[in-house]
DNA sequence: TCCTAATATAAGTTGCAACTTATATTAGGA
DNA sequence: TCCTAATATAAGTTGCAACTTATATTAGGA
């Protein structure tokens, strides 16, 4: 169990998406990249926000490392981050069915295809010496 | 994108998981069921809140389905409920790497080895028919 | 050089969520 | 029947996050 509050990049991403309205924004986002003007828009007359509420929870979101930004002349171009996501992938892996160790249900099976195919070409000696 | 705060269950589930100490809570769980004593105890003592405050905690992760609860005399187990988290996975699905439409990686994988064997099995003519 | 457009930041307000202490509820055991 | 253990709920406080309006910043165009 982690401190509360120490955030790592899991923590930050929880706490950003713990608000409505910065997931509202996400899922925006996930629509394609679009610059800070057009969200504010969209996402500030459907829910009735300001500018600078919108300005904000992007803010908060970029701190999160779930949102990319990238400048265009005066405008800036927000896109999801992946990395960001992943991170809550990976806190939610630990209560994934069956988990056990590093290796979720999706690696491990995986990881089955990789062995049968090693097992099928290597000698068994070598397999044994490996082993121990 | 819907209205911000009117929750189905993901909403729910991402407003519990926003607060840390819930994540926490949660964590726990993940290594097992557990009554609410012995969470207040490990919990609270590890960071400092009363039993109270665990107690509404729970609350709060049960009402939004992502921990399960069980009498059992005076006591009151608690444990994760999949079904929450499954939610979470859920919406985290939108932003998957080439999403489109309800697949995604895995799933379409799984339904390539599928359509790979029904195609081996049917002859040619059904298969032409079932596509018009 | 000035103006405008696009965005971010400053500063202030305010509702509420996360806590507190006190107490109610519930089940079992002596 | 009473006591205790385990937990939840009631009621009150308080810090802060999500907003507001006003303004600073930055880049480009006339």
């Amino acid at each position: 169990m982690n401190a509360p509050g120490t955030g790592g990049p899991v923590e930050a991403a929880f706490n950003a998406l713990g608000d409505p309205m910065r997931r509202r924004i996400m899922e925006l986002l996930g629509e394609g990249e679009r610059p800070a003007g057009a969200v504010a828009e969209i996402v500030g007359t459907a829910f009735g926000i300001s500018q600078p509420a919108v300005s904000q929870h992007l803010k908060a979101l970029r701190e999160a490392g779930l949102v990319t930004v990238r400048a265009e002349g005066t405008r800036r171009i927000y896109g999801v981050d992946a990395d960001g996501l992943a991170a809550v992938r990976a806190w939610l892996d630990r209560f994934a069915d069956g988990f056990a160790g590093p290796l979720d249900a999706l690696e491990t099976e995986l990881a089955r295809g990789r062995r049968e195919r090693r097992l099928a070409e290597r000698p068994a000696r070598e397999r044994r010496r490996r082993a121990a």
